[in-house]
DNA sequence: ATACAATTAATGTTGTAACATATATTTACA
DNA sequence: TGTAAATATATGTTACAACATTAATTGTAT
């Protein structure tokens, strides 16, 4: 379906304003999306991105920091995200020796376990989402949104 | 910058992992963005988008059905954002007499003005942003983006 | 060495989104 | 015609995001 037909709208100021419109409609398409996707293992899309990040890492830790600096949507409140993942048994708090200002974040074997589950099922439905793409579109649309982007 | 670099990770499970993640980080880029853009008008993305529909059906009202049909990102309370827009005095609520349970909502004087500002500065800031990509790419990338959606 | 700036994380507060439910009205159909 | 289903909007509640501020620790410069 056509970002028209999809906000049944025509007229748009420039292809640089219907770009920018139908890149925040994907965008929420797909958001809405894994956040249903997600409902059964009980995470939000953050606190999923966030255990991805960890796992990546295991068994070494990342400060509050470093796991911002690698969010795919940069948050003010990182803090009370690992609260909620804490409360759920997924990650642990170290405090670090080293500076002790920092609070060194690890995933936990609970946390290994449902992000596993929980990132299968997102990538098979990811792939089947996007069957309709071939490689090369799918490398052009990831170079080209690159390019949107200042920074 | 590469999203590589944006969220300090090289290795995704697949281009189609790679893709929805570079999608959801630029839309997060821009998000962020438009929000700071729009701090001076006093007004969410979300009511900038409702004020937007609004002004392109003015003088004829829409219902809130309607809006939010054409709304980029679909809201479940579409009631309570136009409830701020009216105590902005941006926005006027007429019961529509045809069908009573309908709400028809239309653009006041103040809106128009607003809108145009608010909706300037935004086209102005897209402008130089995307002064990078030509038309083909954006074209391509709107095309692709359509492509990436099931409906 | 000490005072001040910078860094890192946590928290208080407010506004908004999501979800479920309620209310009013209209439509369908038996 | 009367009753149930469908539609359109509003609202109660809960959770989360944004912003500002605070607290603790470390770095820096004189």
């Amino acid at each position: 379906m056509k970002i028209e037909e999809a906000i049944k709208s025509k007229k748009f100021t420039s292809p640089q304003s219907k770009l920018i419109i139908n890149l925040a409609y994907t965008a929420s398409y797909f958001g809405h999306l894994h956040k249903h996707l997600l409902d059964p293992f009980d995470i939000t899309i953050q606190q999923f991105n966030i255990l991805r990040i960890l796992r990546g890492h295991s068994p070494k830790t990342y400060s509050l920091k470093e796991i911002t600096e690698r969010m795919i949507d940069k948050m003010s409140n990182t803090s009370r995200l690992i609260d909620k993942l804490i409360q759920k048994g997924l990650v642990e708090r170290i405090i670090c020796p080293m500076d002790r200002r920092q609070v060194d974040i690890g995933i936990t074997p609970e946390g290994i376990k449902l992000i596993a589950l929980a990132s299968e099922a997102m990538d098979q439905a990811t792939m089947e989402h996007l069957s309709q793409l071939t490689l090369e579109e799918m490398d052009q649309l990831s170079s080209l949104l690159d390019k949107m982007r200042i920074n």
